[in-house]
Formats: structure tokens, sequence, C-alpha cells
DNA sequence: CTAGGGCTAGTA
DNA sequence: TACTAGCCCTAG
């Protein structure tokens, strides 16, 4: 399938498996879902829905990851519902209720005076009941439960009743925002399956072990992998039992957990929680999945490597992948690998250089680059002395505000070197 | 950003 | 060698 990938367009599918992969990525705060997309420009197919949920997930997660539920999230909300749909999904409940609460608590964020005529409440619900749902309404749109309209004549209620106004003004509307954005986000992940690479590597493993599910149609890799992958798992983790080589006993206790558990969890604190379901699980299939990817991955890496510095065809660079340096493979070759299947153990394990480092600190790259000389010594004036004692008696032991009290006179000196000079004056 | 230990150059 | 003033380093 990856061949035949190249073969169809190979910087493309590179493209969406490389957004894809940062997309999943907690771990990199500065992925933001919307740039990366535009920035990789995807064409419109069918394997760009998925891809585009899962960035929307990932701005969803950010969002919930910060604590901010404000009026982009329903904006992302209407997205993610118009991709399920076209991914013809079911909008399931928890979806209704995520985005009715989400509804709610920006409208809430408008009620805090104490009288409904003083804020912007309003405005607010003029902006997003009337003009936002009232939209959902005409699209006959399934975000539109018993649940929102509740709220919308609860709502408008306060507008008449104050005592409605400051029951609703004091409820924790914010709490239940935040769990159901959770909970969606968290079924939302785990619908997604795992990512495009990974299922390419066992897909491959599979290949290789002439599995009954070979033949089986798995998708191109974007597709939905929720219950093949379970069956696939499965598979696997009776294979590897059954070799009783990988993987010891102590993992297959989790092997009941999979990728597709939707178990129901309440509560804004399991935010985070909910992001490892779609990191990468390697302890799940074994690590005999995990060779497979890195395997696949070091032949992407060869592949880009290759097309960069020779300006050689991708397709060629696959082909000679398979027989490079083999007395370094055979010197890195574990017990397990040399068990497996011929094609595999052929694989070689590029030589990559170390990677410079990076110095994201200018102050860390001065002091890399040779060690800071000394400051020439340099007295203290009795001015300096005076300023000192001044900014002392009126800030206390503040360096910092000290030395801002008297900046021109303290010029030369350093927060520290104030407290440095104070302790030879007054002692330790 | 601060506190506190440690280092260095100068001096008795 | 001991002491001091000023500067440096780094844990929290």
């Amino acid at each position: 399938n990856f061949d035949r990938c190249f073969c169809v367009s190979k910087t493309e599918v590179m493209e969406k498996w490389v957004a894809e992969f940062f997309l999943r990525r907690q771990q990199n705060p500065r992925v933001y879902a919307s740039p990366l997309l535009s920035a990789l420009k995807p064409v419109d197919s069918d394997d760009c829905v998925k891809l585009k949920i899962t960035a929307v997930l990932r701005d969803i997660s950010n969002s919930l990851i910060r604590g901010t539920v404000d009026e982009g999230m329903p904006d992302l909300l209407e997205i993610l519902e118009k991709l399920l749909l076209q991914e013809r999904s079911v909008i399931m409940g928890s979806f209704k209720s995520a985005y009715c609460w989400t509804a709610v608590e920006c409208t809430l964020r408008f009620m805090w005076p104490v009288n409904v005529s003083d804020g912007f409440f309003g405005d607010a619900f003029e902006r997003i009941w009337k003009k936002r749902i009232g939209m959902l309404k005409e699209r006959e749109s399934d975000l539109v439960s018993h649940e929102l309209l509740k709220w919308e004549s609860d709502l408008n209620e306060a507008f008449e009743k104050p005592e409605i106004y400051r029951k609703i003004r004091e409820s924790n509307i914010r709490y239940n925002a935040i769990s159901h954005l959770t909970q969606l986000v968290k079924e939302q992940w785990a619908l997604l399956g795992c990512s495009s690479l990974e299922s390419e590597a066992r897909k491959r493993l599979l290949k290789r072990k002439d599995s009954p599910y070979v033949s089986r149609k798995r998708g191109n890799g974007f597709g939905r992998a929720g219950e093949t992958i379970d069956k696939v798992n499965e598979e696997l983790n009776v294979g590897v039992r059954r070799e009783g080589r990988i993987g010891s006993n102590r993992e297959n206790a989790n092997d009941v957990e999979e990728v597709g558990g939707l178990e129901k969890h309440d509560g804004a604190d399991k935010v985070n929680e909910q992001e490892q379901e779609h990191e990468p699980s390697l302890n799940k299939g074994g690590i005999k999945i995990a060779r497979e990817l890195k395997d696949f991955l070091l032949e992407i890496q060869r592949l880009i490597d290759a097309s960069t510095r020779q300006g050689q065809e991708p397709d060629d660079a696959m082909e000679q992948s398979n027989d490079v340096t083999p007395q370094h493979d055979e010197a890195n070759r574990t017990e397990a690998e040399d068990s497996e299947g011929t094609s595999s153990s052929r694989r070689v394990r590029p030589h990559l250089p170390t990677p410079e480092p990076l110095n994201v600190s200018p102050l860390k790259k001065v002091r890399l680059e040779r060690p800071r000389p000394r400051r020439p010594m340099k007295f203290w004036t009795p001015e300096e002395v005076a300023a000192l004692r001044e900014g002392v008696k009126e800030f206390g032991k503040s360096w910092k505000d000290v030395k801002n009290s008297n900046p021109v006179v303290l010029a030369d000196r350093s927060e520290v070197d104030l407290k440095d000079k104070w302790r030879n004056l007054f002692g330790r």
C-alpha cells in the first residue's frame, strides 16, 4: 500500500502523515491546527476529512488544556459536526451535550453583573442563541437538542425574572461545559483509531505474518480503523503469546484496554487523560509493532534522505534500501530480530548523524560558546551605597525594586550585586 | 527572582 | 595564610 501511495502522490501522502503525526502529539504546544493545515494545503478528498477532524480535535484539546471555553469553541464544534456529517457519522448525545453546555457557558460569561440590564447578557444572548443557534435550527442540525431548547427558554426567562437570572449566574456551568467537552474529545479521539503510520505498520506486519487479515480491506490509512484494529490487536497478542519470545507476561495485562474503549469519565480534571488515547501506545500491540513502526519511519527517513541529497527518485530509493551495509545490520540485530522473517532482518538501521544541539535560549547559547569572562571588579561608590540604603528602606530586600528606585546611580549594578553588597554591609 | 554557597583578586 | 569585596553560579 505504501508503494502504491507513493506512485499516486508521494508528497501528498507524506504531508498528510506528517501533519497527522504533529496533530496527534500533545507534547508540542506550538502546533495549532489551522496554520498547520493551511501550510500543507491539503487537497479536498475523503482522506482529508479524517485529518481535518484530527485538526479540529487538536484545537479543542488545546483550548481545554488552556482552560478556555470561549466563543471559538462553538465554532470548532460546528465545524466538527459538519466534518462528521461528511463522514456520515452519527451525532452522539455526548456531542449534543457538549455543544449545549458550551453555548450556555459562553452566554454565562456575560452574566457577571448583579442585574440583567447592567451587562452584555442581552448582546450575548442575541449573538449566541438568536443568531448562531438560530442558524442551526434553520438547517435542522442535530445539535439542537431538547436540552439546548430548555436552556434557551430558561435564559429567556432570566430577562424577566431576577431570581432565575441569579440562579443561573451562580451555577457552575463552566465545570459541566469542560466535562462534556472533555468527554466528547475523548470519544472522538478514540473513534479516530490509530494513526495512519501506526496502521500502516500493523498492515505491513500482518502481510509478513501471512495473517488471515491481510486480504481484508483496511482503507488507505486514513479510513476508520476502530473495530478491525481491535481484532488485529487480538490476533497480534495471541501471536505474540504463542511465539513466546516477544513481550513478557506483564504486558499481557494491558491487552484488555483497547484503542476504542469509551468508558465514561466525568470531570474537568480528566483533560490530560484523554490525551493519552491518541498517543502511540506501544505496550499494547507489543514491542514488535513498535519495531515495525520504527522500521517504517526509518524507511521514510531514507526516502527523504535519498531524494533530497541525490535528487534520486524515491521509488528507486525504496528498492535500494533493502540491501545496504549488511555488516552494520548484523552487528545491531537482536535475538528477536534474528528469528523474524528475512525481509525484515535485511533492513538496516541508517547511521544518522548526531543532531546539532538546539540552542533555544540565547543565554544558553552564549554559555555554550565560551565561559563568560568575569566582569572587572568595580568598588561601590558612596552614592551607590546611599542609593542602596534608600532603596532597601523603601522596598526591603526586593532587589529588583531597589534597583528600579534609582536606576541611574545603580545602572552598573545588577540585582544580585545589590544583594551581595547588602550582605557585605550587614553580614549574612 | 532571590538566597546562599563558592570563587577570585587584592591586601594585610 | 587569612580576610574582604565583589562577582559568579544555581536550586528552589
